[in-house]
RNA sequence: GCCGAGGUAGCCUAGCUGGUGGGGCGACGGACUCAUAAUCCGUAGGUCGCGGGUUCAAAUCCCGCCCUCGGCACCA
């Protein structure tokens, strides 16, 4: 037995293509064990729990509660179009998952895994409530950066302590944070790292994510697994506190088993099955470190493989919701009418399953029209219309040849699935299309009918037979399709086997087949891709009152150095006419500092200044910015320093 | 900075226990008509990131360098 389970999608957001890199394969691969008769469990559901949500929520003006009902019905509902076959598919707010989370805390605490210290926390007596350290702004007491209260995001990129950080402000309303002692609760990770160590050398899965916890495990620290929040789930030993979320979230896969089935003590406390999380490269510290520890500690079974998909990027450009660098699968996908399969299959077949994905909507008309529809869609429609309409019903004799030659497909597509290689499976797929188009092609049915019908359906009952593996292959991946295609010669899918292929009926009655596939027109994707470009695009509209606000002027580079310990940044000193400026700029990527001395560039001078890297800026020398590499920005003419630019 | 993955024709990739660089898409030319201008046959296109070394022989092994992406924890 097999339990399947995918990350957790939290309920905080609608679900975009990054998701589906993760629910796709993991999907596909469930369908294929189905096929391969395998008794598998496919499990996922809402992560609801932390911060985010509470804090979302309030800003929508909705409570927590309601915040994660519309997003769970949100992906319940995407999951179901996309076909997404979850046996079940929870919510971390549910009763039983709260049982089980305190029933394994309380083992947890038993063991003696968990201690209590004092914190120091920053809290907003005007929010009437602790701030999780990434609400908290502040300044870096490295090097007096803008800084984040876990970490020094802009300066320096140090990890920041609770309490550390200077100056700390409530990011939410912007009043002086405060910090305040408090008793929270810690697991003790470190007792787990030879544990871990060990663990991870004998854990089956994807490279990526093992490889990185194998450096993670050599550094550990005891986790704090309380949070001061009145949503999640209630700390046993103080009910004031709420877990972590991420302790709570991934006993959501033990929780949702339980409420599946019964055999789920077999599967986490006896350890009978094989547990296989499929998760996204960011949480692989929680699923390869933090999980597997509290599992030992807990006394229950530990996955057996973490398999990791790679990041997603959309066009060519890192994805980023904030950005703009995203495609949302109900409102852009589904809502614009493309076939779930279509999506599913371009996810499996663009690239390995670790490596990252780029989404362009111009490859994906490309592909899904040529292979998708050309190869293995045209193949299955004129071999049905053919048979169709020159025979009705085929009596199915087959030539040994070809049943081997779908034999050495099925099994490279077993051994790939197995390797969670769904590129090369799907690859091998288009393959046997493609050697179907050959063979029905060089044995011109079309031309032997006319002097010889016994020939021809022979033929035809090759094909038929290649057809009919293709719909059983390709099932796994385009569910939908692949049924629709498959009622024309009474296939029943759901119930076929993937040694189904290989197998030869007496005969096959064929019905009329409607077209199973539209092509994408570039008309279809106009207004996506536009979708996408304005999306990056928007500024608002400003006043010309707002454009005189800034005080920019043509300065003269007297010296330049380089800022130390810093990859990007330069120091200058600019004479603005009147003065003097320091100002730092990051443009040490593409820029020799020699080169820019005694250069006219325009500088900003009303900008607030700032420490950067622990050296203070009073001004913004402009520069174009192409893709990162940062291009000053030089008057065409000598003019004289302090010119104003309007 | 340290650690990991990777750099093979415009794009996606195979090859990496060394022995004349394969495939797919796209491009170009031809054939055919059962089929959604689909399919089939053929052609062009590569300094296998760069520089050294080992070897009769290196994309493949060793050394150095460059570039890209990711990780360097409590971020859900």
């Amino acid at each position: 037995m097999k339990l399947v389970t995918c990350g957790l999608p939290y309920a905080n957001g609608k679900l975009h293509i990054g998701h589906l890199r993760t629910y796709v394969p993991a999907d596909v691969y469930v369908r294929f064990l189905r096929m391969m008769n395998e008794k598998v469990i496919f499990i996922c559901g809402s992560d609801c729990h932390g911060t985010p949500i509470v804090v979302n929520a309030e800003k929508e003006g909705i409570s927590p509660k309601e915040l994660v009902e519309k997003y769970h019905e949100h992906f319940m509902r995407v999951f179901k179009e996309m076909e997404i076959s979850f046996d079940f598919f929870g919510k971390t707010t549910e009763y039983y998952h709260h049982e089980r989370t305190k029933e394994i805390v309380n083992r947890l605490i038993e063991k003696g895994y968990v201690y209590s210290k004092e914190v120091e926390l920053a809290f907003c007596e005007k929010c009437n409530r602790f701030l999780p350290d990434r609400y908290v702004e502040g300044i870096c007491p490295y090097c007096k950066s803008p800084a984040r209260g876990d970490e020094c995001d802009q300066g320096c990129g140090r990890h920041l302590e609770p309490g550390e950080i200077l100056e700390p402000r409530c990011k939410l309303c912007g009043n002086i944070a405060i910090f305040k002692k408090r008793k929270h609760y810690f697991f003790k990770l470190t007792a787990f790292q030879d544990f871990i160590k060990y663990y991870l050398s004998n854990l089956s899965g994807t490279e990526n994510a093992i490889n990185y916890a194998k450096e993670w495990v050599e550094n550990l620290k005891d986790w704090c697994i309380t949070r001061d929040l009145d949503w999640g789930v209630r700390f046993p030993l103080d009910e004031t506190l709420v877990l972590y979320v991420w302790v709570d979230a991934p006993i959501g896969y033990i929780s949702f088993t339980e409420k599946f089935t019964r055999e789920w003590e077999d599967i986490w406390l006896k350890g009978d099955a094989e547990i296989i999380h499929f998760i996204g490269l960011d949480i692989a510290y929680h699923h390869c470190i933090f999980w597997p520890a509290m599992l030992r500690a807990a006394n229950y079974a530990l996955p057996n493989a973490i398999v990791a998909s790679g990041m997603v990027k959309i066009e060519g450009k890192t994805f980023s919701k904030s950005r703009g660098y995203v495609v949302w699968v109900e409102d852009e996908y589904l809502r614009a009418g493309f076939n779930p399969d279509y999506l599913r299959y371009y996810i499996v077949n663009y690239t390995s399953h670790e490596k990252d994905l780029n989404f362009s909507w111009d490859v994906f008309r490309e592909k899904i029209n040529n292979e998708v529809i050309a190869t293995l869609g045209n193949f299955l429609f004129r071999i049905m219309s053919f048979s169709w309409k020159n025979f009705g019903t085929v009596k199915m004799v087959v030539d040994r040849e070809i049943i081997e030659r779908i034999a050495k497909s099925k099994e490279r597509i077993v051994e790939a699935i197995r390797k969670w290689e769904f590129k090369s499976a799907t690859d091998a797929i288009m393959e046997l299309a493609s050697f179907g188009n050959t063979y029905f092609q060089n044995s011109k049915p079309w031309e032997i009918i006319k002097s010889d019908k016994e020939r021809a359906m022979k033929i035809v009952a090759n094909a038929l037979q290649i057809a009919k593996a293709l719909i059983i292959f390709s099932y796994p991946v385009m569910p939908k399709s692949m049924e629709k295609i498959g009622k024309a010669i009474e296939m029943n899918l759901k119930s076929c086997s993937i040694e189904d292929a290989t197998k030869v009926e007496k005969e096959l009655k064929i019905m009329k087949l409607e077209l199973p596939f539209e092509k994408i027109e570039e008309k279809d994707l106009e207004n996506l891709k536009m979708a996408l470009l304005d999306r990056f695009a928007e500024k608002p509209e400003i006043s010309i009152e707002d454009f005189k606000k800034l005080d920019i002027r043509i300065g003269k580079i007297l010296s330049v150095e380089r800022v130390e310990k810093s990859k990007k940044l330069l120091k200058f000193i600019v004479d603005i006419g009147n003065e003097r400026r320091q100002i730092v700029a990051g443009i040490a990527e593409n820029h020799k500092p020699e080169e820019l001395l005694g250069k006219l560039v325009v500088v900003l001078t009303n900008l607030k200044p700032a420490r950067i890297m622990g050296v203070e800026s009073k001004g913004m020398i402009l520069a174009a910015d192409a893709d990162g590499k940062a291009f000053l920005l030089i008057p065409e003419k000598e003019v004289e320093v302090g010119t104003r630019v309007k």
